[in-house]
DNA sequence: CACAATACATGGCAATGCCATGTATGTCAA
DNA sequence: TTGACATACATGGCATTGCCATGTATTGTG
């Protein structure tokens, strides 16, 4: 279980990150979220949707509305030239934050 | 400039940290977070303080009030055993979020 | 047919982060 | 001696906002 401020935080990130290989949507995004935290992250749905609307909103990404095979629409979402331009920023961030923290806990125990 | 959301999530394992190597005091911790991160992070006092009282207040440090060689007055934190645990948790968070990004990141440019 | 899973939307407000502001003392240059 | 700046801590209060609760709809399935 993740403090409520790490999964802030890592939220925006996330979405950037697995967005930059290939759009996707909602749904799909917490459930890689998942898969790939190895169950230490749940997003729920309620919480990720106005996180996408705000970043379609502020410019990073675009959606379409689209038909999936079996018939379902879904909201897809792209990678916008900004999204990627953040998604580069927040990378050096966490790049920066993580490097403070090397430091402060090199040869100390976990 | 980091995000909000990525300070807010960095400024109580920093506290933590800092203090796991020795007690210290607010003003002194706000410079040594400035000199750790280069310049990247520079925390406001009216920031830290809520952040050390609710610490305090949680059980994580404590307190007490001690004079400097020039009979300044300063307020000295220390960890307690719960935020030893705390900074254990912290620690062990940011590595799983980190293997994510990691994950995500390979092969990708910066 | 009932239940679960999939898929998205959003109103609204409780919670709170932290800014602005206040207090006090030490230092130092002019 | 005085003004300016650095040091050092405290906190009231409220603007902001995260995200929960809730609603809608469709598909799969037993």
């Amino acid at each position: 279980m993740l403090t409520k401020e790490l999964v802030a935080a890592s939220t925006e990130p996330l979405v950037l990150s697995i967005l930059s290989g290939g759009e996707n949507y909602g749904y799909a995004l917490i459930q890689e979220v998942k898969r790939l935290s190895g169950d230490k992250i749940e997003w729920i749905d309620g919480m990720l949707y106005p996180v996408l609307h705000r970043m379609e909103r502020e410019g990073r990404i675009v959606s379409r509305w689209a038909e999936a095979e079996n018939g379902r629409k879904r909201k897809y979402y792209a990678l916008k030239k900004d999204g990627k331009k953040a998604l580069q920023d927040q990378r050096k961030q966490w790049g920066a934050v993580s490097e403070i923290f090397k430091q402060l806990w090199k040869e100390q125990y976990v």
